[in-house]
DNA sequence: ATCGGTGCAAAGGGTTTGCAGGGTA
DNA sequence: TACCCTGCAAACCCTTTGCACCGAT
């Protein structure tokens, strides 16, 4: 749509981005927040919501929703799902794909895509379970 | 939690259950309210979320989130999918279900239930593409 | 020296809550 | 009549936007 002004190199940017390529799961606005005030204290929380959407116009970042909320992940990466932990609240992605799913489409319905949620206790809320 | 008081009849619930009952798919807030206001014009929104809310403790409703936001579905109907129509932006189900999924689960993953949208275009709008 | 980026604070959109009046039982 | 329910408006939470200052180029 609109030119591309060039990107600037901000250290707030570089460590939205380093958060990112490090946690190796989907991040939530909040969590990448939490995770990057460790480095840069005055990053506002302003600076997070537009970086990321930078982020996913560049094409290198993808949004998805699990549980309700949305959550940033890297767009590189090939057909997958995702667990939601509802103990903590973290989502992490599952490589491998349930396979064949036309048959669960009435006539008349045309499917685009799809998107799959296992929900459950991620190995660290299961051995130690909550409550 | 707290002990139900008994539930009163009024035009408001009768009409809000209605629109539920009829549906035969899952309803957004926003959905119930300008499906009710044809019968009930006064109705407030903050009538149909208490409502919503009271029939999920009932265990009447069960909430879905589907393509980031809530809708409300009958509790009785057995285990099935959904499907999210990118045109209309409304939400169906779908009877059946993928089949097995444990082999997605990396050790120490627990599952407890999964849920599946299917994203495309309804009957309606397949027929009549939209732009 | 530009002018894009940041942080703060205010504005938005959807949902929840407080309250006084209305209606069911 | 008692008190639950309703509608309005304010409060909330998360996200977006406006604006003046900061800082990368």
């Amino acid at each position: 749509m609109k030119p591309q002004n060039p990107r600037r190199n901000t250290r707030q940017r570089e460590a939205i981005r380093d958060v990112l390529l490090s946690a190796n799961r989907p991040l939530a606005p909040q969590e990448v927040v939490g995770l990057v005030r460790s480095t840069v204290p005055s990053l506002g929380i302003a600076t997070v919501y537009r970086t990321l959407k930078e982020y996913v116009e560049d094409g290198w970042l993808v949004p998805i929703t699990v549980a309700g909320s949305i959550r940033y992940e890297l767009a590189q990466m090939e057909h997958h799902h995702h667990f939601y932990c509802r103990s903590c609240d973290k989502t992490y992605s599952l490589p491998g794909c349930t396979g064949e799913l036309s048959r669960l489409l009435p006539s008349g319905f045309v499917m685009s895509s799809h998107d799959l949620t296992i929900n459950g206790l991620c190995p660290s809320c299961s051995e130690a379970p909550s409550g």
